[in-house]
RNA sequence: GGGCCGGUAGUCUAGUGGUGAAGACGCCGCGCUUACAACGCGGAGAUCGGCGGUUCGAUUCCGCCUCGGCCCA
């Protein structure tokens, strides 16, 4: 059993937990959560004793055949061998691979994940909180003790005086003494301050899973959002790139999830044919086995080892993200659906006439031996030589044509020179006869308008069946002979045309041979040194050789015409729209599609010939005898499909086409594509043309293409260079969280750029945020408090700053919301990041304190902790598709109902009241505090001591709060008396000042202190420089005359305001003797 | 060769035809202040790539140039 049969049983051997109509999970989730999470172990611990009869959780899934399924994972088609060491790694010893995060996953499972019924637990925070970095936290060693079922009846095992609310959780294990000191528990100095993910990520993802949070509901009553994984190819790991995406996806999946969304995220691997083979291929030959020598089916033996060995790999990096994919849908684009729909796609193309089998010149590998698409081709700068060789008369006159070619060695292959028609040069030439040189063919001198008179001398020798140009040219002019092949499969020399002397030369050597030969005969007029363009495969690097053979091909100028509809009329969105574009541009000149390939791992192509009338019989199922003359004596066609012509059925194969299933009923179209844009081309535009022909819809309404990742000095991530880290490295390093985060914030998800541990620091540092307001709630917050439901009903009068913070807290729902919507994580996590660090931390949790100390009276005190624990709880929430297991974990610490924060409903706008009058009251206060610590700072006031305040308000609004703010203004700026001045009253005496759209605010001035007037001199240069631009815009008639009144009007009440501002400023500088001139 | 995208403090990014261009990191100064030094408070730092045009007004719209990046051939 691998890996994922074993997860799947795990997971599908309980009854999925049924949901209501709302798909929200039952209340009595909780405890079938913490049986299944028992389950789960069964995953992770090889040998565990089986719980219950494994029903194949796939019963009743017609679609889904019931075959051992193994995943592969596939990647995008650059994803390559082993990825290298990286700098993120720490020297500090990691353990080894995956027998340690065994032991350390079995460590955890006695440890069940503790959500509560309403009654608060803070249990679990507590014991995360508890625990130090360092402290292992570990159950007693010695035999993993049998997991522990919360035991209401008996309070746990009472190794510690239960505190209130925290009774009625259970405990699973002695907490380390460390941290059972009595007295300390509550008190903030003895807790930890880190947010430790090692533990937390692990335990969650098991209760996830165990509880069946991610199974997609069969039959919903609702209509659902569904994401395909792009199924990553099993040629190697997954990379950060994929983490990008993985994340981006999650955000969207895991939102729609709390929204009560029917919600499917369906994962998967991708066989990825010839790359696969290459690496294979590449792997035998360092052990000394070349892998053509091998029989078919030892071969399919090695590709197949190598295929467990990545799926595991790449299971195991999908589940350490925390990725919410519903790992019951798995799919593989080789199991027995995927072969069904392969084979019944080809043989409707072939019947409708879209498939067709013919003669072309095609990109051929000679080092792999296979065609290749136009797309695997890569096209790159180098330096070669252009010789220029004398093609004489062959009438004998003396002279010649000169034609410069960077490949004497196709001259065999020669059936014509060619000019261009209007080419003065050659006007006389056209129509004669040339010898080939080294060969007895005479051949003519043609012209055509596709050659370039520019290139070389004007003349070009025509090899047709080397050459797409030239191919094209000769298709143009039949009267020329039909060249024969001048190369083998391997890009030898060979064929009747070619002198046998060369004969079994590789190109390259040929090319030297046929140089000197060309010398030899004095027909070598020149060589230089050329760079030029050359095509070379993506697989294995080898120059393309083009080729003319026999191979099947896609027609796709009508498959891609709905496409192109689709974007146009915007059915389907492309995100960011920059690349729709690109993306139109490429269908419009589609070519068509080369599907098969000379390689044996892949599906078959479903075609046979018959021995007894040579026709070909496609069919569905394998025939038995010709479909023409009824034959039994079939040969199979002996290529294979290239893998893309699997993977652009993925979104309705998965859901179970061909079949009718239900998931393809519920499920299809899907909602997003998140991808690369590196396979716009190979996959996406291909899955839109199958999406249209075979469903008939569009197989998603948006896709969205994330950028490439660079590491921190700028270079694209890539195996090639090495500096990639492993995804699982970062994880078990920063955490799954601080990964994700860092992926999301601060670069935007669909731009290349950096990603490294400046991101993942940055992260860090916002998750200990987040944690550590998590602790501030949790002091605060009375242990009975009952979870918070909605806003909270605040009394009459209370304090500014609950109502500032709930409308603040409305805005960033909205603008999270927005943004997920909009495909824009990175503002959602901006939005967020901005709200929680400012808004929430610095300014609402520091004016709030003395209401929450209780230092304001009971009903502030209430105010404030209901507050607080609304807008937190409702911030994790919001922060959940981001972060899911730190959240998770505080959210269980906090008062909350429900089981799961993931099945929690997420944030709307309507739960926080606006509150705009708030806002605008609040902008002074938080000006006034900010412009006191300024002087503190320019004064250098010492930390401790509190000077003497004044201010004077610019308007009575302003002085109305600022009154009534009084106790926060002084606690915050830290200022002793603080004095309100009229307008007419004088201004303080020794007293520094700060004029500023709120009014003036003055403070005492530490006896030693020179009176620093630097920063008010700074800012009367301002406010001149402002003034006289507004001053030359009000002089402008044309602006008088043209500008909206509404705008004149204010540049008006500006130029005034700015006016009044800087007389207050010369007021202030001649007080404290500064003399400044009136321009 | 054809085309696409971009150039905003030292770095990476927001952003808008009309307030003094926003944030993060970095930098400077001061602080282990009762959730958080992985922190707090304050501060400095930008001719919005260049030139020209449209406009009462351009960082924003248009054209050219230049420098990067990418795609296609």
């Amino acid at each position: 059993m691998d890996l994922r049969d074993r997860a799947e049983r795990g997971v599908g051997a309980r009854p999925r937990p049924r949901r209501g109509d709302d798909g929200r999970a039952p209340r009595n989730l909780l405890r079938a959560c913490v049986l299944r999470h028992r389950g789960v172990c069964l995953l992770l611990r090889p040998h565990a004793p089986a719980l219950g009869p494994f029903a194949p959780h796939r019963q009743g899934r017609a679609d889904q055949p019931d075959v051992p399924r193994r995943e592969h994972s596939g990647a995008r088609p650059h994803a390559g061998p082993g990825l290298r060491p990286d700098r993120l790694r720490r020297v500090r010893g990691r353990r080894a691979a995956r027998g340690g995060r065994r032991r350390a996953a079995r460590a955890r499972d006695p440890v069940p994940p503790r959500p509560c019924e309403g009654a608060p637990d803070h249990e679990p925070l507590r014991r995360s909180l508890a625990r130090g970095p360092g402290l292992d936290t570990g159950p007693p060693r010695g035999g993993a003790p049998p997991p522990r079922l919360p035991d209401r009846a008996t309070g746990g095992r009472g190794d510690r005086p239960p505190r209130d609310g925290a009774r009625r959780g259970g405990r699973a294990r002695r907490l380390p003494a460390v941290c059972l000191r009595e007295g300390e528990r509550l008190t903030a100095p003895a807790l930890p301050t880190r947010f430790d993910p090692r533990e937390v990520d692990a335990r969650w993802q098991a209760a996830w899973e165990g509880a069946g949070a991610f199974r997609g509901p069969d039959r919903p009553t609702a209509p659902g959002y569904s994401i395909v994984l792009p199924p990553p190819n099993v040629t190697g790991v997954l990379t950060m790139g994929h983490m990008l995406g993985d994340t981006v996806q999650d955000i969207l999946i895991r939102r729609s999830r709390m929204r009560g969304v029917p919600t499917v995220w369906v994962p998967g691997l991708d066989h990825a044919g010839l790359a696969t083979q290459v690496e294979v291929r590449r792997r035998l030959l360092k052990a000394g086995v070349l892998l053509e020598s091998l029989p078919r089916e030892e071969g399919r033996r090695e590709v197949e080892r190598w295929r467990e060995e990545h799926e595991r790999r790449i299971v195991e990096q999908t589940r350490a993200g925390g990725f919410s994919v519903d790992w019951s849908r798995f799919r593989y684009t080789m199991d027995p659906g995927s072969v069904r729909a392969t084979r019944e796609v080809f043989a409707r193309l072939y019947r409708d006439g879209l498939v067709y089998r013919g003669e072309r010149l095609v990109n051929w590998d000679p080092k792999l031996r296979t065609a290749i698409s136009d797309l695997e081709v890569v096209h790159g700068e180098e330096e070669a030589t252009l010789v220029t060789v004398r093609y004489p008369w062959a009438d004998g006159s003396p002279g010649g044509i000169e034609v410069a070619t960077v490949r004497p060695e196709t001259i065999f292959g020669d059936v014509a020179v060619a000019v261009h028609p209007e080419d003065a040069r050659h006007a006389s030439d056209i129509g004669r006869q040339v010898r080939v040189p080294m060969t007895d063919r005479v051949v003519a001198v043609i012209t055509d308008a596709a050659i370039d008179p520019a290139f070389g001398t004007g003349a070009l020798k025509l090899t047709p069946r080397h050459d797409p140009v030239d191919y094209e040219i000769a298709e143009r002019h039949p009267e020329l002979p039909k060249p024969t092949e001048i190369l083998t499969e391997g890009a030898e020399l060979t064929g009747p045309w070619v002198d046998p002397r060369f004969h079994g030369l590789g190109v390259e050597e040929a090319r030297a041979r046929t140089t000197e030969e060309l010398e030899r005969l004095g027909l070598l007029v020149r060589r230089e040194p050329y760079r030029h363009s050359v095509a070379r495969s993506e697989r294995s690097e080898a120059p393309i050789e083009p080729r003319l053979s026999t191979q099947w091909f896609v027609r796709m100028k009508g498959l891609a015409a709905p496409v192109l509809e689709a974007v146009q009329k915007g059915e389907i969105r492309i995100h960011p729209e920059r690349w729709e574009r690109t993306f139109l541009r490429w269908l419009e000149g589609i070519q068509d599609w080369c599907i098969s390939r000379q390689v044996f791992w892949g599906h078959p192509v479903p075609v046979a010939f018959c021995r007894t009338c040579g026709r070909e019989t496609v069919s569905v199922d394998p025939p038995v005898r010709c479909a023409y003359c009824g034959a039994g004596d079939l040969v199979p066609d002996p290529d294979v499909l290239d893998a893309w012509f699997t993977s652009w059925l993925w979104p309705f194969v998965t859901l179970g086409w061909p079949d009718r299933t239900a998931d393809l009923d519920h499920y299809y179209p899907t909602d997003v594509l998140v991808t690369g844009r590196d396979i716009m081309f190979f996959w996406v535009a291909r899955m839109m043309m199958g999406g249209y022909y075979f469903t008939g819809e569009r197989p998603f309404s948006d896709i969205y293409f994330t950028g490439m990742l660079r590491d921190e000095i700028g270079r694209r991530m890539s195996k090639h260079l090495g500096n990639s880290p492993d995804p699982l490295d970062v994880v078990r390093e920063r955490g799954a969280d601080a990964m994700r985060f860092g992926l999301v914030f601060p670069n935007p998800t669909d731009e290349d750029g950096p990603f490294g541990v400046g991101a993942l620091e940055g992260a860090r540092n916002f998750l200990t945020k987040v944690w550590n307001l998590g602790r501030l709630t949790l002091v605060h917050v009375p242990p009975g408090a009952s979870p918070p439901e909605g806003a909270p009903a605040l009394s009459p009068g209370t304090a500014l700053e609950n109502r500032w913070i709930l409308s603040r807290l409305r805005r960033t729902i909205d603008e999270t919301d927005r943004a997920i919507t909009e495909f824009a994580p990175t503002r959602a996590a901006t939005a967020l990041h901005g709200f929680v660090w400012h808004d929430l931390a610095d300014r609402y949790v520091e004016i709030a304190k003395d209401a929450l100390a209780g230092r304001r009276g009971e009903p502030a005190r209430r105010d404030a902790r209901a507050t607080l624990l609304f807008v937190f709880d409702r911030t994790l929430r919001l922060l959940h598709p981001f972060v899911p297991h730190m959240t998770e974990e505080l959210w269980h610490g906090l008062p909350h109902s429900g089981e799961l924060l993931a099945l929690a409903p997420w944030p709307t706008a309507s739960e926080a009241p606006p509150d705009p009058e708030a806002e605008v009251a609040m902008e002074p206060v938080l000006e006034a505090i900010r412009l006191l610590r300024n002087l503190r700072s320019e004064e250098k006031v010492p930390p401790e001591a509190a000077p003497g305040a004044w201010l004077r308000p610019s308007g009575p609004e302003v002085a109305r709060v600022l009154a009534s703010e009084r106790a926060t203004l002084q606690r915050l700026a830290r200022v002793g008396s603080l004095t309100f001045l009229g307008p007419a009253d004088p201004a303080p005496a020794n007293a520094s000042g700060r004029v500023a759209p709120l009014g003036e605010c003055f403070l005492e001035r530490p006896p030693a202190s020179p009176g620093e007037t630097r920063a008010l001199e700074r800012e009367r240069e301002k406010l001149t420089e402002l003034l006289a631009k507004t001053r030359a815009r009000l002089a402008d008639d044309g602006f008088r005359a043209r500008a909206p009144a509404e705008v004149v009007r204010e540049t008006e009440e500006k130029a005034k305001e700015l006016e009044a501002r800087r007389a207050r400023i010369d007021e202030h500088l001649k007080a404290s003797g500064s003399p400044s001139e009136e321009p």
